[in-house]
DNA sequence: GGCGCGGTGTCGGCTAAGCAACAGAGGGGC
DNA sequence: GCCCCTCTGTTGCTTAGCCGACACCGCGCC
């Protein structure tokens, strides 16, 4: 089968078989996940829950670890697809859903990922800024003209916000949601918006 | 990929890929049929929904009136699965839960096919007596000494049987279940345990 | 009548998934 | 130490599924 490493830009025709695979596989893992956490988990479940060979899997994910990171920016995305009213663009309103969806995504990790996996909390949360710092960085590409500045170049932009917002959600998130997400989410994008302008 | 007419007896060992996709087709099939019916229903909606290619639908079902027949069986098949204690025997117990189990059938059929539908009745109901034949058939086969004589040949046995069982509930679903399918079933099994002995 | 349109059923060539077998890496048990 | 066991990745070779194209048919339209 060889490896597939199209990770240009296309991607628009994908065999329906893969499609199907990789669902197949994302979607027994979550099941698993749920039912008994990762902890023990081996691949040869995670292929026979989704009926699909043992090979099968290692075409798709390198190992375990890839799939872990694919399914959490996979499930991090479809939080955003709900929780954002305009699916593209750098306003006030994207941001703030945007804090809002990082924060209860975090505080639920806290109540769901079990004592047992706490060790899988740092992959998780490195995949959500990193899903993070890459919707912003299209927001930015679609809206040049609501850049920062022409000085500050786009990824640096991308990096620090998303940081931001990581960092302030995940703070929030540890320290038992004190304020209200909404409150945190005001204040933050103040700052981000706002800058450090006395 | 060549049909495969195996319906011999083996049919143990059975492709991963070939399993999933009936099963993939007969769910779609199921859905859609829960959606909007069958009437107008085309093989290009069912492969669209169960992920398939059309080719590969015909690969597996010669057209859609097969499917048909097939998922009017399994659905059968399984609502026996659950009813009947013993998987196998030609028991009392099991001729009663068999008889029950055709009462309910028959009546959900009743209010869950629409007016629109009522065309396809018959097909559904030749396929439930064909399944108590084959049922009743591997029962005798497995308990041979139970039979009703030797001199009666155990496919005509089973033929007699299954339409007494499939008429009598047909009769019984149609009539609006005016006695109980306990006493039904009760009766039916009297007259065919005992025959027609005075 | 002719015409387009959409669903059907079929076929050859390409591609992903399945399988069996392999070496290697842990991890107990004793 | 050594053995046994399970899981991991990997590799040819086989097989089922996908695709595009085709002829065919029924149906409405004009």
């Amino acid at each position: 089968m060889l490896v597939k490493e199209t990770t240009g830009k296309a991607e628009k025709r994908v065999d329906p078989r893969v499609r199907r695979t990789r669902e197949l596989i994302v979607r027994a893992f979550g099941e698993l996940v749920a039912e008994k956490g990762h902890t023990g988990l081996t691949v040869q479940e995670i292929a026979e829950r989704a009926t699909i060979n043992r090979a099968t899997f290692y075409a798709h994910f390198a190992d375990q670890y890839e799939l872990f990171d694919h399914a959490i920016s996979e499930a991090f995305r479809e939080e955003l697809r709900q929780r954002l009213p305009d699916p593209s663009g750098l306003t006030e309103e994207n941001l703030r859903a945007l804090i809002l969806a990082a924060c209860d995504y975090l505080a639920r990790l806290n109540t769901a990922c079990s004592r047992t996996d706490r060790q899988f909390r740092p992959i998780i949360e490195s995949r959500v800024q990193g899903e993070l710092y890459e919707l912003l960085l299209r927001w930015m590409e679609a809206t040049p003209e609501k850049t920062i500045g022409r000085q500050v170049r786009p990824e640096v932009t991308a990096s620090v916000v998303s940081w931001s917002i990581f960092g302030a959600a995940l703070d929030w998130s540890r320290n038992g949601a004190a304020p209200s997400s909404e409150e945190v989410a005001d204040h933050a994008l103040a700052a981000i918006v706002g800058g450090l302008r006395p």
